[in-house]
DNA sequence: ATGGGGGTTCCCACAATGGGAAGGTCAAGG
DNA sequence: CCTTGACCTTCCCATTGTGGGAACCCCCAT
C-alpha cells in the first residue's frame, strides 16, 4: 500500500499522470481516511501496464480496451491481436506520411545553395500558386 | 479584395484558421468599415504560403520564421536551408521512433496465436516488471 | 421588411503532459 | 507542544492545431 509519490517512483508514471489516468477511469485507487490515495500492488501494475502501452505510442483511449482485455480472463488473443495491428497500421502510416514530408523537404533543400544568395527553392515551392 | 470566405476558397485554408493565423501573428488582413477582414492579393499568398509549409509539417513557430525569411529580400538561401533542414531531422526523428514502436509492436503481434485462446504475448509484455 | 448566407467574437473540445498555487496532513526534532 | 519540511489534495492554465457552436451583426435579393 503505498502514497502517490511511491506509486509514481514504482511504476515510472508521473504522480500528475497517476491522477490523470484516474479522472480518465483508467485506475480506482482506494482512499486513506486523510483523502490520500492509497494504491496497491495491482494498482502499480496496472500502472506500469498503462506506461508499457504508452511506450509503444497506444492512445488512452486502446490502452483502456488493452487494459479491459488484460482483465478479462476469457478474452481471445485474437481480440487484443487485431488491436495491436490497428495501432500498427496507424503507426506506420503517420510515420510513412511524416518521412514522406522529410523526403520532399530534403529534396528541396539538396536543390538550395545554401549560401550568402536570397534564392533559394524551398520558397519557391512554398510560395506556389496550387 | 475578398472576404474571408473566398480568402478561404482561393487559399484553401479554412475562415477558422485564417483567424487562429491572424490572431498568433502570422497575418494582418485590412478592415472594411464594417468590421469584415479584407484580404489582398499579398494575403492570399501568405495563406498559400502557410498551408504549403504545414503540408510539409513545419510547425507555426518554424512557419512563421519562414514567412520571415520570404520577406526579407536580403535572406541569404543559408538560413532558409538551416531551417529546412533542421526541420526534416525533427521529421526523421518522430517517424523512426515511431517506425521503432510499430516494429516492437509487430514482433510482439507475430508471436502472438491471435486464436480464441486467452495467452497473448502482447499482454505479457505490457505487464512486464520494469 | 424579411430571410438567408455571410461575417464577428468568444467559449469549448480534443490528447497528453507539465507547471504552479492554495491549502491539508504527517513525521521528526527542538 | 509547535514548527518545519516533505508530501498530499484540488483546481486552473498552457501547450499544438483544428474544429464546433452560440450569440450577434451585416448585406443583398426577393
Amino acid at each position: 500500500m503505498m502514497t502517490i509519490g511511491e506509486a509514481a517512483a514504482a511504476s515510472g508514471v508521473s504522480a500528475k499522470m497517476i491522477r490523470h489516468y484516474e479522472t480518465v477511469g483508467l485506475l480506482r485507487p482506494h482512499r486513506a481516511a486523510n483523502g490520500y490515495r492509497v494504491y496497491a500492488d495491482a494498482d502499480i501494475a496496472v500502472l506500469r501496464f498503462i506506461r508499457h502501452a504508452r511506450d509503444l505510442g497506444f492512445p488512452l483511449e486502446k490502452v483502456r480496451r488493452l487494459l479491459a482485455l488484460w482483465r478479462d480472463r476469457n478474452r481471445s488473443s485474437a481480440e487484443v491481436k487485431r488491436l495491436a495491428l490497428s495501432h500498427v497500421e496507424a503507426l506506420e502510416a503517420k510515420a510513412a506520411s511524416l518521412r514522406a514530408m522529410a523526403a520532399s523537404l530534403r529534396q528541396l533543400a539538396e536543390h538550395c545553395h545554401g549560401d550568402e544568395r536570397p534564392e533559394c527553392p524551398i520558397l519557391d515551392e512554398l510560395e506556389k500558386a496550387p
